[in-house]
DNA sequence: CTCATCTCAGTACGACTGAGATGG
DNA sequence: CCCATCTCAGTCTTACTGAGATGA
């Protein structure tokens, strides 16, 4: 508003075209998380659809890789996917053999999803894409600055995640 | 992977009853990004909505209030409001008589915004209310924290706009 | 060229169905 | 054996978002 503070700031909008958003909305951080976030998962829809994946074939490959075979139920929980959702993700999979989908004998109502071969290997794919994408993403940090900013967010994550 | 590391692990899923996301996918810069994200837009959602009002409505008249009446184009421009969705925002406002949207007399195809002394009381409301939010978002973080996490974010949007 | 509307794809989410399980 | 109730997988619907196409 003042007049001093207005030359720094067209300093920088000099220097950067800054095409000059409000100051509080820039610097507010629900605001700054939304931004970074839409970009990040950009990168990763967009480097994971150059290996004809989404970043729910991730997750649950991963989960499977991790845990074994187990419901889609279970898939759901730890992978955070929809339960609606899953089933178009499982499907996705299993055309393309990376996973299979048996009924449990046990429990007939149940689904076993186990991860295959193949799917193990397109894991190890994606593993390699996707941290090339997180290292793309956070490229202006360096490694203690990424180390502190991925605490900062799972602090947070887990602060809100409780209170439930 | 390794044993003493995983003791830590084990620490934090035995305090906190985890319920087992895959490790990998848990520390992921892109997933904390979107997760805190999403739940951070909620925060302020709920919160605005307590004020009949929507995030995109504080957007607009802190711009409206920093930079003085301005056409669509460029409001959508300093928001970041899509031109398409800005159109809405704009009736909601003028509604509730927060702004007032008159021909340009200099270059009539345009509409000039103003936002008026009702929008004025109408933003100082919500700049309380969003503090607060903020506030709540960032409760686990100590405020030097708080800073460096918009630091962090901040460069990263900074990399990632100007490439383009 | 600006504003406004319509449309469309993608996502998240909830409601509901039908098969199967479980316990009295 | 019957019945109420629960769980699982799957389909479909609704709401919201970001973005392009088009019209005034």
């Amino acid at each position: 508003m003042s007049t001093s503070a207005e030359d720094g700031a067209a300093d920088v909008a000099d220097a950067m075209a800054d095409h000059s958003t409000p100051t509080r909305l820039r610097a507010l951080p629900s605001r700054l998380l939304m931004q970074t976030a839409t970009h990040a998962d950009r990168l990763v829809s967009e480097g994971l659809a150059g290996a004809d994946a989404r970043k729910w074939h991730y997750a649950a490959l991963l989960a499977l890789q991790e845990f074994g075979p187990v419901s889609q139920a279970e898939l759901s929980c730890r992978t955070g996917i929809y339960r609606s959702d899953l089933v178009a993700v499982i499907n996705e999979l299993a055309e393309r053999e990376f996973v299979e989908r048996a009924p449990d004998p046990a429990d007939r109502r149940r689904n076993v999803v186990t991860i295959t071969a193949q799917g193990r290997r397109h894991l190890r794919r994606l593993d390699k894409l996707i941290a090339g994408i997180q290292d793309e993403l956070l490229a202006p940090l360096t490694m203690p600055e990424r180390d502190e900013l991925t605490r900062l967010l799972t602090r947070l994550l887990e602060h809100h995640a409780k209170p439930n």
